[in-house]
DNA sequence: TGCCTTTGATTACAGACGTAGTCATATAAG
DNA sequence: CTTATATGACTACGTCTGTAATCAAAGGCA
């Protein structure tokens, strides 16, 4: 049961990730500062997630709340290895390195990271 | 000028990011234990990547040698980006957490991102 | 010297993806 | 009650991907 997200729907993820449930006019309207697409083509997307079984829909009066199914993190975890497999060899340090690169990392993740990396050595 | 590579298209690369240049046959000979593909289907991808610019050739007699034309690294940096993007906001910390998860994380990665971190600081 | 093998070129084809449009219906508004 | 509208269902369509097969040229072997 391997649940494949596409870029695009990844994007409407996030969403209700953030904030779920939502109608499909509310995803509308938190995508429609970040991505230029038409009402039509989030629609379609929500759809694709539905049957790929990423979301759960619940009646709502005429319309339908969308809830995800896996959490961010069920997905993420394995999605996060799997892409450190194919470009470092799963190596992680070359990762964060690359996330280091001009900035990307704030002092809080630098904390975070760190307060992580000392729970796992002991 | 963005450089789109596929998944198949990046184990491809893995290779020959190891070792290049390399002709097809030795392509299809270190992909072997990995992937379950047929030598035609390597033959299409190594194509593939020439034509979007990812791979440079060579004649060698009646073939041809395959040399990447971007570096692991400058591929990876921004793919490291956007996906961090996508899936944790831009955030770090989450993603290194994912990694680090069920043992993902050798004594040698650890101290490698704790002097990563180390730099940062200073 | 004529055929098999290797290699690159061209073609194939189904399914996923990005990006919508159309249609029917339920509903809110007047 | 009638009409404009919002919503979900179905349809569309070109591109990208995964996964090859076929064809032709060029050299190796019998």
């Amino acid at each position: 049961m391997k649940l494949k997200i596409s870029q695009s729907e990844l994007d409407v993820m996030d969403v209700l990730w953030r904030e779920a449930p939502l109608g499909s006019a509310e995803v509308v309207a938190r995508l429609h500062d970040k991505k230029d697409w038409s009402a039509r083509t989030i629609k379609t997307l929500l759809s694709r997630l539905v049957e790929k079984g990423a979301l759960t829909t619940e009646p709502d009066g005429r319309r339908f709340l969308y809830t995800p199914s896996i959490s961010r993190d069920g997905y993420a975890g394995p999605a996060t290895r799997r892409f450190a497999d194919r470009l470092f060899g799963g190596r992680a340090a070359p990762l964060v390195a690359h996330l280091a690169e001009g900035d990307g990392l704030t002092e809080t993740d630098i904390a975070e990271i760190e307060a992580l990396l000392e729970k796992l050595k002991k």
